[in-house]
RNA sequence: CGCGGGAUGGAGCAGUUUGGUAGCUCGUCGGGCUCAUAACCCGAAGGCCGCAGGUUCAAAUCCUGCUCCCGCAACCA
């Protein structure tokens, strides 16, 4: 009985954010539970580091790409005992073992038969810019354009991913807890279903790429990033006869983006290698910010560093881990993070200790007092506690943390509500004392199994609680080493053992004075938080972006596009200037005739959907769409904004 | 007809597989308690479960059609 978990490699052209920071917190949360039941766990994260991209960013960097890479690893790494992640195994994808196993690992795919040299990919169509395979074709012509694409061809080896597709169908089929939750399994059996699936290109010749991993059996050639990149799970497990690597076959942790390579390419690898497939799948939505995903360009990332430096690092484990429905997309606020810190930990749970803790101290000079004996109030208290505590062992490893967790929370509510009906205060005043302990000592006893149950998700605040319960763990021993029989264990307290007489675990946290803003406003405040986020600009920097005043002499929708407009725009320059934009569905193209707008002249010319474009047009964000940047004065066309 | 997800009281969600009087958290209102972090406990208001048909003794749940939202992919410079 081992556990072995991994979250993806993350690619190091970016600081990591909250979704980063979900997926590998989920990863530790599992890592934690799993040591309370005394498995031996190994939790493996890493960083993934060849490609393109990396290429093209350590150029601006003005760095070579191993030193680059150096960097911005140790970046990431530095980064996740911060969030109060422990991982075992940190991982890169240029460490010479890995390149080893690689290597190793492609030696017996091609030695399997699996492995042949062909041609790639086959019509271009330079209109889209991409691939077509021939299905997508309709009569040999491009969709789009309706043109006949060229046939282009460069030897590449492929490995025979077809020929294990319907053993992985029945593997799937077989296991239904093999990809998980059942939505993306769906999705998954679609996806074999559709026939879309061919083999895969898993090389780059060199003369296009070099900064990757060298084919063992053809060194004008290296591996593609995602052959490369899937291999880690094995790779840092070190040698297939050594020690580590019986903690394979694990479960692999990753968000809905990255389900294509992990559900389909991962296990047919390993199926060509021989090698025992990976136990389940996890995979889990998006954090939303204002209902829109995340991105750089939208400016709205949220850093989970600085999310815990404010509000506290248990409090941010303890909603992300509650607030999202594992698998799907839940959305981040300020309001709802606040909302659960008071609701959850300062007034359920944080009161909880509080209350009793602080009559103990006063009716038990804070020593833990005996048992009694059960009344019936207590046995239908110990029927729905056990009852709740089962449901979490069961639920939290399958990571339905957000029932897991509401579950106990139905434990803590029924303690308050126990408190409120045993009303030990009377209990006092009557000189029951004999009573009045038993209560506080039942209460003392759940509190701690949920304090337990809770060190996977907020181990500091659980540590202060068993602490305080007078259960202070030794330094470097575990909490527990069998969950399950702990939680089911009548006694654990020791009676006469002096108590915390007092409990301030989780301060409530005062609501933004910050007004929720309307739904019409939420775009306008997206774009201030992104002027707010942003490092500031020097002056010299924003100089270089030219922007002028310009007339439309044309509009016309784009061709090929629905949501396109084609602009002739006369910048007083010789001609007037093409530029595709985005406008479409905000405005008619008869509208946009004769309009003054701000336009970005400096910009590089791209290419979009087949028609270059020559600078932008600066829009905002209004009701029902977009605005359009103008002057409130005539002003010539091309004069420069300033 | 590109693929997928969703529509349930003011907000966020569960329930849909295996039909049987609509549930949870937050919010609002009223009450109780005094041990506690203006907390806790009790009660109330508020829903034709997206629309239209169908099956059934009975539909949020099954079937058919439709509308609207959101991801991905594209067509966001």
């Amino acid at each position: 009985m081992s556990f072995y978990i991994t979250t993806p490699i993350y690619y190091v052209n970016a600081k990591p954010h909250l979704g980063h920071a979900y997926t590998t917190l989920v990863a530790d949360s599992l890592t934690r539970f799993h040591k309370l039941r005394g498995v031996p766990t190994l939790f493996l994260t890493g960083t993934d580091e060849h490609g393109d991209k990396i290429v093209r960013a350590a150029e601006q960097a003005g760095r070579d790409p191993q030193s680059f890479v150096d960097g911005v690893s140790a970046e990431f790494r530095a980064l996740w005992p911060k969030l109060g992640i422990e991982y075992d195994l940190f991982i890169r994808t240029t460490d010479e073992a890995h390149k080893r196993a690689v290597q190793a690992f492609l030696q017996r795919v091609h030695d399997a038969g699996d492995m042949y040299f062909g041609e790639f990919g086959g019509h271009y169509c330079y209109g889209c810019e991409r691939f077509y395979t021939e299905k997508e074709l309709e009569e040999g012509l491009c969709p789009q354009h309706k043109s006949k694409p060229e046939y282009i061809s460069e030897k590449n080896y492929f490995f025979r991913m077809s020929k294990y597709l319907p053993r992985l169908k029945e593997h799937i089929l077989a296991h239904p807890d093999f990809i998980r939750p059942e939505r993306y399994r769906n999705e998954v059996l679609a996806m074999l279903e559709s026939g879309a699936l061919e083999d895969l290109c898993i090389s780059r010749p060199k003369s296009r790429l070099s900064w990757g991993i060298e084919l063992p059996f053809d060194k004008d050639f290296v591996c593609y990033v995602w052959f490369d990149a899937l291999l880690n799970y094995l790779s840092a497990l070190g040698p297939m006869d050594g020690e580590m690597f019986r903690f394979w076959p694990g479960r692999h942790l990753v968000a809905k983006d990255i389900l294509k390579p992990h559900a389909v390419f991962w296990p047919t690898m390993l199926m060509s290698a021989g090698l025992p497939l990976y136990e389940h799948l996890d995979v889990h939505g998006y954090w939303l910010v204002r209902d829109t995903k995340m991105s750089k360009s939208l400016g709205n990332v949220v850093d989970p560093v600085a999310l815990s430096e404010e509000f506290g690092l248990d409090s941010l484990r303890w909603f992300l881990l509650r607030e999202m429905h594992f698998g799907s997309d839940a959305s981040f606020s300020h309001e709802s993070l606040i909302t659960r810190i008071n609701a959850d930990l300062a007034n359920d749970l944080g009161n909880l200790f509080s209350r009793v803790l602080s009559m103990n101290a006063k009716y038990f000079s804070s020593a833990c007092p005996p048992e009694g004996e059960e009344t019936e109030d207590d046995a239908a208290l110990r029927e729905l506690a056990e009852n709740a505590l089962q449901n979490y062992t069961l639920l939290f490893p399958r990571a339905r943390f957000d029932k897991a967790l509401e579950g106990l929370w139905e434990l803590v509510r029924a303690l308050n509500k126990y408190v409120d009906a045993q009303a030990p205060w009377a209990l006092h005043k009557a000189g029951n004392s004999a009573r009045l302990g038993a209560v506080l000592r039942t209460l003392l006893e759940w509190m701690r199994k949920i304090a337990l149950c809770l060190w996977p998700v907020m181990p500091a605040s659980a540590s202060s609680m068993l602490e305080q319960l007078g259960q202070k763990p030794a330094p470097g021993m575990p909490l527990c080493t069998d969950l399950e029989a702990e939680l089911s264990k009548r006694g654990a307290l020791v009676t006469g053992a002096l108590l915390a007489p007092a409990s301030n675990l989780f301060p409530r946290r005062e609501k933004a004075e910050v007004q929720q803003p309307a739904a019409g406003q939420a775009k306008a405040e997206k774009t201030s938080q992104a002027v707010s986020a942003e490092p500031a600009l020097n002056f010299e920097d924003f100089k270089r972006v030219e922007i002028r005043i310009g007339t439309v002499l044309k509009a016309e929708k784009h061709p090929d596009a629905d949501k396109l407009l084609r602009l002739e725009i006369d910048l007083g320059e010789n001609a007037p200037r093409q530029i595709i934009s985005g406008l479409a569905e905000h405005y008619a193209p008869q509208d946009m005739v004769g309009r003054r707008l701000c336009v970005v002249a400096n910009l590089a010319p791209r290419k979009i959907r087949g028609l270059v474009s020559h600078g932008m047009v600066l829009t905002a964000p209004a009701e029902n769409g977009l605005a359009l940047l103008g002057v409130d004065k005539a002003s010539p066309n091309g004069s420069l904004v300033s």
